[in-house]
RNA sequence: GGCUCCGUAGCUUAAUGGAUAGAGCAUCUGACUACGGAUCAGAAGGUUAGAGGUUCGAGUCCUCUCGGAGUCACCA
């Protein structure tokens, strides 16, 4: 990392002494050596052939001479094309591999005295996480290490949906067909429990509803109402929200229910309280299994009346507006998107007014000038929306905030749909994966080892996150769960598998007490060698610009690339059966590296090692 | 319809405006008998949806066209 600044710098210099120009930091582009050219960082040398007023081969030229009498550790250098190519020393390369082992917290920021707040998960408490949340908890859990990493403080929240209709229904479905059941008497995981009766309410709704549809009352609104061409099927599909709120008494009993929460009824209170915690237990397994954890737990049944004394402070700067019926507005037009409401007629909070009420206590709580919402693409707009309006709140956090947009996770069969029994569980896809693991393990002959189901499942929950974390966020995802995750080729277990290797290195050498220090004596790097090195020197730099844009595709993709050299370096050289105790020392050494960045960028993604596998 | 995002090999995908667009899967060829083959080497596969433009340089930026998705509730 401190060589590319020196570089840097020393560029700016060059072009200031040689050319007499003065020119933006940001012009000197250094990056590392593309694999068919000698050398390990590259200069583009464009932008300074106008200052110049020289050839770009004369002016790389130059500037490499520069480069090369004022920084010792540049060796030596080429000029191609316009592109500058230099070679750092091989005591350079020495250096860095001692002080990248020695130090304990390699490609770990200082603390930059920032606090982020990471949102991520935010089930419902009606159903059981399904493989939507296991991406977003994935995303949210690899981001957070990474923004720590890059030297923020890291506060890591879920918004529980505690309230509303969804849990009424579970709750009303328990009532009506439980029978006194619980988890405890049924062995059923609680989230999944509920969820049952979640189920069977929509079931029961549908009964009702195409038993309505054979009444005169069904037939006459369907004569009366049907657009021409629409059939009587479409015709109730459209009508089902406003049947279930107007005709069914299943419905009206869910709403009675509801009013009953809001209204603080004992009873009610007690039952929603029970339910819920059984979602929680089932919520805290499946959690535990994914590897992921939260500080702090924010619920919607505190937030959900929050934002009001917002709406009153947007009024007074006048971001806000009241129209005639008393509901508050907010008018964003001149920035490209609508007016809003904020605040209903009678007072009440909408589903905006809460999220602008929670940031605020959220800043309240725990001073995070930046906050990350991982929530899937389909809020876009409302996330552009709440930004803006607490922008022109001038709310003290409001240009910390961040989107982390994700795409939705699709079965090949388009979205997943609770109603038509479409959803993959996720309890479910981590025993499936786990499975997979063993059936391979054991299809490779896989001998007895210690703690075989350790292994399986870290390969298994390795495959698994690598596969949904190594493209980019933003992107589409197709999850096919017939194809389920691939175990060989760029995936998870094959970056394990080099770590394991290593691993079986470290243990010869703990066994055979194996001298290390003619290591720095080794001046004859291989090709492959170099390779290793120089991607270890790119992990640091790997971390801040994964922190920057949110995206932890980068450390898998990164983790994926040094695997690979690092497999290749296997397959071509030896290390044990080195020709030189030198060259076995350092072989040894930089594999000790390796495994040591490969475990740091792999648990940033929330991936363990096997032991062996 | 308005706004936003997306379109890269058969499939899944990578690429701070920089060199001949880089991988994996699938297909075809090869490489052990253990420093572990969940590996390695090689072949084949691309008009980066299409057309213009900006630039020394465009998959990347701008305009248009085509195709796909999301959203445009006093739901959350």
């Amino acid at each position: 990392m401190a060589i590319i600044q020196t570089l840097q710098n020393a560029v700016l210099k060059a072009v200031e002494t040689l050319y007499g120009e003065t020119l933006e930091a940001e012009k000197v582009q250094i990056s590392p050596t593309s694999p068919e050219f000698t050398g390990d960082y590259t200069v583009v040398v464009f932008p300074f052939v106008k200052l110049a007023k020289k050839a770009p081969d004369v002016v790389g030229a130059e500037i490499g001479d520069f480069l090369q009498t004022n920084i010792p550790d540049v060796q030596a250098f080429n000029v191609i094309k316009g592109f500058l190519n230099i070679e750092l020393s091989t005591a350079f390369w020495q250096k860095f591999l001692q002080s990248a082992l020695n130090d304990p917290a390699f490609g770990r920021q200082p603390r930059n005295g920032q606090k982020v707040m990471v949102e991520y998960s935010s089930p419902n408490t009606n159903k059981p996480l399904h493989l939507g949340h296991v991406r977003n908890c994935l995303l949210g859990w690899s981001c957070s290490q990474i923004l720590d990493t890059a030297g923020y403080d890291v506060i890591k929240v879920q918004i529980v949906n505690d309230r509303g209709v969804a849990i009424c229904k579970s709750m009303l479905s328990w009532l009506k067909f439980g029978e006194g059941k619980t988890p405890e008497t049924t062995g059923i995981k609680g989230d999944h429990f509920v969820g049952d009766f979640y189920v069977l309410f929509e079931q029961k709704t549908k009964e009702e509803y195409e038993n309505w549809q054979q009444s005169a009352e069904a037939g006459a609104l369907f004569a009366a109402k049907h657009k021409t061409e629409q059939s009587e099927k479409d015709f109730f599909k459209d009508f089902k929200n406003k049947w279930f709120n107007d005709h069914s008494s299943l419905g009206a009993e869910v709403r009675d229910m509801l009013l009953r929460w809001e209204a603080g009824d004992p009873d009610t209170i007690a039952l929603w309280k029970q339910m819920n915690s059984w979602v929680y237990q089932g919520f805290d397994t499946t959690y535990a299994k994914l590897g992921v954890a939260f500080d702090k737990l924010y619920f919607e049944s505190d937030t959900y009346l929050l934002g009001k004394d917002i709406v009153e402070d947007g009024l007074k700067k006048n971001v806000f507006y009241r129209k005639d019926d008393g509901s508050v507005w907010v008018d964003l037009t001149d920035a490209g998107y609508d007016q809003k409401v904020v605040l209903r007629a009678d007072g009440t909070s909408v589903y905006i007014t809460q999220d602008l009420g929670t940031a605020r206590m959220r800043y309240h709580d725990f001073g995070c000038e930046n906050m990350v919402y991982v929530v899937a693409d389909e809020q876009n707009y409302h996330f552009a929306v709440l930004f803006e309006v607490l922008r022109r709140l001038e709310e003290p956090y409001a240009h910390g905030l961040h989107h982390l947009s994700y795409g939705l996770v699709e079965l090949p069969t388009g979205r997943m749909k609770t109603r038509e029994g479409t959803v993959v569980d996720a309890d479910d896809l981590v025993d499936e994966v786990i499975r997979i693991a063993r059936e391979q393990a054991a299809e490779r002959g896989g001998t007895e080892v210690n703690n075989a189901d350790e292994n399986l499942r870290r390969v298994g929950l390795g495959a698994l996150k690598f596969f949904m974390i190594k493209v980019n966020p933003k992107r589409r995802m197709i999850f096919n769960p017939e194809e389920s995750v691939d175990l060989q080729g760029q995936t998870g277990p094959y970056i394990q598998y080099s770590w394991v290797r290593i691993n079986g290195l470290m243990q010869r050498v703990k066994k055979e007490n194996v001298d290390l220090s003619p290591a720095t004596a080794y001046t004859d790097f291989q090709p492959q060698e170099k390779d290793l090195l120089k991607a270890l020197h790119e992990y640091p730099g790997v971390v801040l610009t994964a922190a920057r844009e949110y995206d932890p595709s980068h450390i898998a993709n990164y983790c994926y690339g040094l695997a690979k050299s690092y497999h290749r370096f296997w397959h071509d050289l030896s290390v044990f059966n080195a020709d030189a105790p030198e060259a076995r020392a350092f072989r040894l050494e930089l594999s000790r590296a390796v495994s040591k960045v490969l475990g740091k960028g792999m648990g940033l993604l929330g991936i363990e090692m096997p032991e062996r596998m």
